[in-house]
RNA sequence: GCGCUCUUAGCUCAACUGGAUAGAGCAUUUGACUUCGAAUCAAAAGGUUGGGGGUUCGAGUCCCUCAGAGCGCACCA
């Protein structure tokens, strides 16, 4: 029951009418597509308003209010209006009847589970690939921001009805699987007791190859080395990828994330796909040997030039041809990167979502025409850019270097400040946007910490159930229209903006709006709890008026249904008691 | 050098994708606990949305230009 949607398509129903009505010849095509019905920002504006006038002046060639005056007797024969106002440029605001707003709290309580469902996919299925950290070690804190901005719009789709694919895309092939064979080989000597030394530069330092060491020596024993040379490799490999892809899972899985797919490189290359990629590219003409030209920035004399095999991705606006091929005839990682494109797109017969590290901004341009070649435009794709996380340390930062080996894992944070905590702080910015984790701030209980504010007010829900003792749920649905204080109807008017929220969240594919819906909903709350310091008659609960109480008692319900909601979106567990 | 992404109050960030007087929190100043949790609330103050142009009924949002920041820039992954 979106509230704002029901009278948005009585607003389109009125510019037909309209239309009828007085003879204008005009094509709204245009018009339907900008037509709002929004809450205004400034509450004195009304409960709604639409910019239908403005909108119609255009063709109309009238000003906008003298347009507006036209329209506001349809507008007033629309239930339950109480009055409608036209004012600056020529918005239309409506006033609903108080009534109107209290019973959305009865509305909402006879179906708490389904009261904001909006079936905005329609079943239709997204891939949603995120996180892809490369298996050459475990995670660390730079990942938690893209896996939790990952999972919570994945969580986000699913609960307006897409069907969301999890995607794990592992690079599991090339010069750095290499490296990482190389590395473990070195602890399986060191767990066979020979003494290493240094790890040589440009190989995998950490000691957490030492897993994949000891989990080499059980498996094989003393005499993995008599073995072929490429036995080996496959075997190191093999093993390696193993132990750290389990590292991985048990590291998001401590942040509450479970993939559903995880697609391996390797595989991808050793399939058909590349050759499938070819053929639909051929056909099209998009493929060529040819020279690029050296990019501006590059050191003359270090460019070589030379013929490559080419894909047009200019033709879907890329700015310059990338190359398929590697001179010693292998696919370059662009290349299996596309195979692996089609791929999804074969197995997910939907539109895919790509969630990526803000150092990959580059490769964008280059996957979209890759997309839109194979698919012919039929599937669209979102690449949606994580920008970088400072972590810091009571306001300073903390330098972290790999080479010394002191960075910070993704287990140490959930470790030290827990997996909602992380979840939510990664959710208070806008993805595009670099952010701060302050490990002293995140754990503070203040208001400074947006998430113990919001739990908080979660919690003093709970506790006023208590102080009336009465379970929230043996609560009478009854007497709502009681509810008439100027903050109270705020408050419902706020709720029933939720599933507005999660509509547009769900849309833009911006999951940190419910972070701030919710830090905004916990403040009105607090707010109106502070009330009935002030004044007794705003107490939640009135002593004498046992009506009164349930109806007001019934709003704090609500509030704190709606906290639960959109905490459970962003997989968070709301906290009864601090 | 080229491209992409950014620049909003002293600080950290929002702003319903082109809407009305640009909103919050910190910090500052001032108030509210014998009463449902003061871990909270109320109020004041704080702005030429980096500068300059343009598009239109209307611009933080779109276009151009300049300045600054970050990232990327032929076979790596």
């Amino acid at each position: 029951m979106n509230i704002y949607k029901i009278y948005f398509n009585h607003t389109i129903e009125i510019l037909d009418k309209f239309k009828l009505d007085s003879n204008y010849n005009f094509d709204n095509t245009e018009i339907l597509k900008k037509i709002t019905l929004e809450p205004p920002k400034n509450t004195i504006n009304g409960d709604m308003s639409t910019n239908l006038a403005m909108l119609l002046s255009k063709n109309l060639k009238l000003n906008p209010k003298e347009i507006a005056n036209k329209l506001k007797p349809y507008i007033s024969k629309l239930p339950n209006v109480l009055t409608v106002d036209i004012a600056g440029p020529g918005f239309i605001n409506i006033t609903l009847k108080q009534k109107t707003w209290s019973d959305c709290i009865k509305k909402i309580l006879l179906d708490p589970d389904n009261w904001d469902k909006q079936d905005l996919g329609k079943g239709k299925r997204i891939n949603l690939e995120y996180i892809s950290a490369n298996p050459t070690g475990p995670l660390h804190a730079g990942h938690a921001r893209g896996a939790v901005f990952g999972d919570a719009l994945a969580s986000l789709l699913n609960e307006v009805g897409y069907k969301v694919i999890r995607e794990y895309y592992i690079n599991d092939a090339g010069s750095q699987i290499e490296k990482l064979v190389e590395s473990s080989l070195i602890r399986y000597d060191e767990c066979n007791g020979k003494n290493i030394k240094e790890i040589p530069v440009g190989l995998y330092p950490g000691e957490y190859l030492q897993e994949v060491g000891k989990a080499l020596l059980k498996k094989y024993g003393k005499n993995l080395k008599q073995n072929s040379k490429e036995d080996i490799f496959n075997l190191v490999r093999e093993v390696s990828l193993e132990v750290i892809m389990k590292m991985i899972k048990e590291d998001l899985y401590k942040l509450g994330i479970e993939m559903d797919v995880f697609t391996s490189e390797h595989n991808i290359i050793s399939g058909n796909l590349l050759t499938d990629i070819l053929t639909i590219l051929e056909e099209k003409n998009l493929t060529y040997f040819g020279f690029l030209d050296p990019p501006k920035g590059v050191d003359p004399t270090k460019w070589e030039r030379r013929e490559q095999f080419l894909f047009k991705s200019t033709v879907y606006g890329d700015e310059t041809d990338r190359a398929l091929k590697k001179s010693d005839g292998s696919w370059t990682y662009f290349a299996t990167d596309m195979a692996y494109h089609l791929d999804k797109i074969n197995r997910t017969n939907g539109d895919l979502i790509n969630v990526l590290g803000a150092d990959h901004t580059g490769y964008i341009s280059r996957i979209n025409a890759a997309v839109n070649a194979l698919s012919n435009g039929s599937i669209s794709i979102d690449t949606k850019v994580c920008a970088l996380v400072n972590l810091m340390e009571n306001g300073k930062p903390i330098k972290m270097s790999k080479r010394a080996g002191n960075f910070v894992t993704l287990s140490d944070i959930i470790d030290a400040v827990g997996k909602d905590v992380i979840r939510f702080i990664m959710l208070t910015r806008r993805n595009d946007q670099s952010l701060d984790f302050d490990f002293k701030k995140v754990m503070e209980k203040s208001k400074e910490n947006p998430v113990f504010y919001v739990q908080y007010a979660h919690a003093r829900c709970n506790s006023i159930f208590k102080s009336a003792e009465i379970l929230e749920e043996n609560l009478h649905i009854e007497n709502t229209d009681l509810l008439s204080g100027k903050d109270e109807i705020e408050l419902i008017k706020f709720i029933s903006q939720w599933p507005r929220t999660l509509e547009l969240a769900a849309k833009n594919h911006e999951p940190h709006r419910i972070c701030y819906y919710l830090i905004e909903l916990s403040s009105m709350f607090h707010s109106l709890w502070n009330k009935g310091k002030d004044n007794f008659n705003f107490k939640f609960i009135v002593e004498k008026d046992i009506k009164l109480t349930n109806a007001r008692l019934l709003l704090v319900k609500a509030v704190a249904l709606t906290i639960r909601k959109g905490l459970s979106i962003l997989k968070i567990k709301p906290i009864f008691e601090m």
